[in-house]
DNA sequence: GAGTGGTCTAGACCACTCA
DNA sequence: GAGTGGTCTAGACCACTCG
């Protein structure tokens, strides 16, 4: 899957610092130590500091070292909301339904947003939230195995899959996209949308340390749904 | 300043990109071209390929080749930037259309949203921003008179209301909502959306220190247009 | 089989910092 | 001067696609 060595290097690396093998601020093995660690050539390990100087993990200056970096300001400009969070705050039941939970191979486009090969293996949930009985949200999520190896045996009837994920992996950082886009028959169906009534999608990325965790296509139905923010 | 070799060949490769040598979709030169063309070793064309299909302005595609990448359009889910803005940033020319521009009375929703009585007089705008040509957002506003006396008087072929309503009031803090929402017949002529292409709609209100200054529909093109944010 | 991108090697030179 | 990261070279092997 992800074992090229410039790849082993930065999840041994994220995963140290993740685990707390180094402390923030603290100097990482340099360069050169890692090559004789690792025995692989300086170009390798250059690429996987150099990648993970990008995430803002560690941060680099040239002619003193690599240290772990100050974990990013997390200033509250988009929180990610757990759906049955914000059911509950409206002050409305939430339920769900599962209706798929397995391991699949990877579809060229999320192959490509997981930077992965087509057909790899990914945990895949799709669940259908209600508030009061009425679908609110379809959940299409694939997840990374090895950052949740436990993903497809938990009860997601009364754990979310994010609440579930934000235990086992904590989320580092996070991308949204937001569009709108028609939905398929199957969506129709299970959001019980009327004709031409229009599906408010947002596509999440969520990372931690050790790599991107998960992929979540979240559809909802326009007439009942908007996303609101203030700045 | 930045004058080393691989960021040389990714200029050159991203302006001739913007500058349209290069079609969407089309073939970019091959690495081993590029190795020519530059005279450098096949590790420094990799590389300042690899950052620019990072940054999404190339795809990359194994035993292929290399394309430009369909410019994906996108704004900030949280920030409020100016459209021209945003399209001058990806290197593309932004025009305005003036559709309307006018005073009128308050319609009751709108009343309802600035705490006004219906039919009150507001100042409004109907603007078609076109990228390159194409049409990217209807923006519809209503404007609060007394804070922005001579909002009817500017040429917003030159200026963007949200560029001049800055000017003169300027913005404390906002709301918007995201929507998605089928186009009425209106707004598909002028967005040209295809049948069955749905809008995302960003409603957005705007305080002054003085009060509530506007209300801003904008509607884009769902398969054009995508919002993003990161955290 | 020819062409492509993905990755790696074993060196190298440079500018920089620190003691 | 010893150590660091930034960058580059001139090859190489691989898996993949396409005709």
């Amino acid at each position: 899957m992800t074992d090229s060595p410039y790849q082993v290097i930065k999840r041994s690396i994220a995963q140290g610092i993740a685990a707390g093998q180094w402390q923030v601020g603290q100097a990482l093995p340099s360069e050169h130590a890692l090559v004789r660690q690792f025995s692989v050539s300086r170009m390798t390990v250059n690429r996987a500091m150099r990648e993970l100087a990008n995430e803002n993990l560690i941060r680099r200056v040239p002619g003193v070292g690599s240290f772990v970096a100050v974990p990013a300001a997390q200033s509250a400009l988009v929180e990610i909301r757990d759906i049955a969070d914000e059911i509950a705050a409206r002050g409305h039941a939430h339920s769900a339904r599962i209706l798929h939970l397995a391991r699949i191979g990877a579809p060229a486009d999320v192959a490509a947003a997981f930077g992965v090969s087509v057909a790899s293996i990914l945990y895949f949930s799709r669940i259908l939230h209600l508030e009061d009985g009425v679908p609110l949200q379809l959940e299409q999520r694939y997840v990374a195995p090895h950052l949740a190896p436990a993903y497809l045996d938990q009860d997601y009837a009364l754990i979310t899959p994010h609440a579930y994920l934000s235990r086992v992996a904590p989320l580092r950082e996070g991308e949204h996209q937001v569009r709108a886009v028609m939905p398929d028959s199957l969506q129709t169906r299970l959001l019980q949308t009327e004709v031409d009534e229009a599906c408010l999608v947002v596509v999440r990325r969520t990372w931690s340390n050790a790599g991107l965790v998960s992929l979540a296509e979240l559809w909802h139905p326009g007439a009942r749904f908007a996303l609101t923010g203030k700045f």
